[in-house]
DNA sequence: CAGTGGTCTAGACCACGTA
DNA sequence: ACGTGGTCTAGACCACTGT
């Protein structure tokens, strides 16, 4: 395969289009989560452009957390391991002691209709249909939040038959559906502690609750998950870098 | 100036040392601003590296946001306009409508000794003081919560001097004092509101707020400002994007 | 047109990990 | 010793901006 960076109409400079390329052929299945891409030489002449610019490509894809490089070993798809998504994806902090991987205990899963937010947030087509799970979770023994993840079936289908949801379904994605989540958008607000939320959390009614609308995203920037959380907050916080 | 990257004990990238040593002329004051830096070629020549050495620091701090690069005009030293401080600092949309820059009432500035929370944000000396400020803010006519800035007087001397503390303050701590923000970390939770929120923010006692403590750290990673804002989150969100 | 940053190439050498 | 990514250089050409 060669490019060309001047075509007639609408210059898009070699190394996006390499991403992109490489982009495809991730979310294609040639490589999987884990496992070396070529080097950077071999994929130059595949490609038919210079080290450099596939170097360039690499570079953004690193940046986006895609890929991870390690010098003297190769390119490597990015896996989700535990301790990435609790750097990269999840939020939530002790505001003293040690930081745990939240452990989920599972209370329902079951398919239905979607809701308008569902609708929206998962850009759904007219009569799809969406997996509901719910579920709380924990910082070592201490309760910290419940939740709701919304999945098109579409997208997920057969999710009812696996055994058991592990607490990182990012990695479930992954390795059952090869959906692969790279960017995620979060909405927060304060909110009143419901009945529901009372019930659940062991709260009395009214109690500020943090509420999360999240919506993850994956390689074709397409939306695969859509979920609602209310966190207690007296012992955790949530934490933002802007930078 | 020559660099060279292998000393005798630790190698240190080139373009790393190029980045600290144009850091460090900006901090020491040599650009406003707003103001062009030499073209790559000059900043090679001075610093006796390869101009493509200098366009990789330069790269850095383009995506640290410290500089703007733009095609055919030059590289500058990043401003505080109001559109960046909306995109880069500011985190509050309406769940609903367009985005308005939020217009502050100053409610009251006085200096004070630091409570363990500012001596601790602030990494203040034993005999250190503060400035506070405390103010409303809008959005539109709608008010979205008050906070209080804490800030070193140290670091910013004669600020009660001020005529009048505009909206935008990081513009004015650059242009008054040479501090330039380049880093903010937030931690949030929901609290309750107290009886100075619910009489200030014109809500109930118990009402769920999103509150924000927020640190700024300046060009040498000192930090500079704290804040503590509390939100009425029923017609906003914050927003928070990971990727 | 001249000057700037943006892209692309080719090649040399360094640092790291593995065998 | 070898192969990988990481750094650095030098130079060519392209795209954008202002004169």
């Amino acid at each position: 395969m060669v490019m060309s960076a001047d075509t007639a109409l609408g210059f898009r400079p070699l190394y996006l289009q390499v991403r992109e390329e490489i982009t495809r052929q991730l979310a294609s299945g040639r490589w999987q989560p884990g496992t070396m891409l070529p080097s950077e030489q071999e994929l130059a002449r595949e490609l038919g452009v210079s080290q450099g610019t596939v170097r360039k490509a690499l570079d953004a894809m690193t940046a986006e957390r895609i890929l991870v490089r390690r010098q003297g070993r190769g390119t490597f798809v990015a896996e989700y391991e535990d301790s990435r998504i609790l750097f990269q994806f999840f939020r939530f902090f002790p505001d003293e002691g040690e930081r745990l991987f939240p452990v989920s205990k599972v209370l329902n899963l079951s398919s239905a209709m979607p809701n308008p937010r569902e609708r929206e947030a998962l850009a759904l087509a007219e009569n799809a249909t969406v997996w509901r799970l719910s579920r709380l979770r924990y910082h070592g023994p201490e309760l910290m939040l419940r939740e709701m993840l919304s999945l098109p079936t579409e997208v997920f289908p057969g999710l009812s038959e696996i055994g058991e949801i592990p607490n990182n379904v990012y990695r479930l994605y992954s390795q059952h559906w090869g959906v692969t989540v790279t960017r995620i958008a979060e909405k927060l607000k304060a909110v009143p502690a419901d009945e529901a939320d009372s019930a659940e959390l062991n709260c009395s009614l009214g109690t500020p609750l943090l509420e999360v609308r999240r919506t993850a995203f994956d390689l074709n920037k397409r939306p695969v998950e859509y979920r609602e959380s209310r966190c207690l907050t007296e012992a955790m916080h949530y934490a933002s870098d802007l930078s």
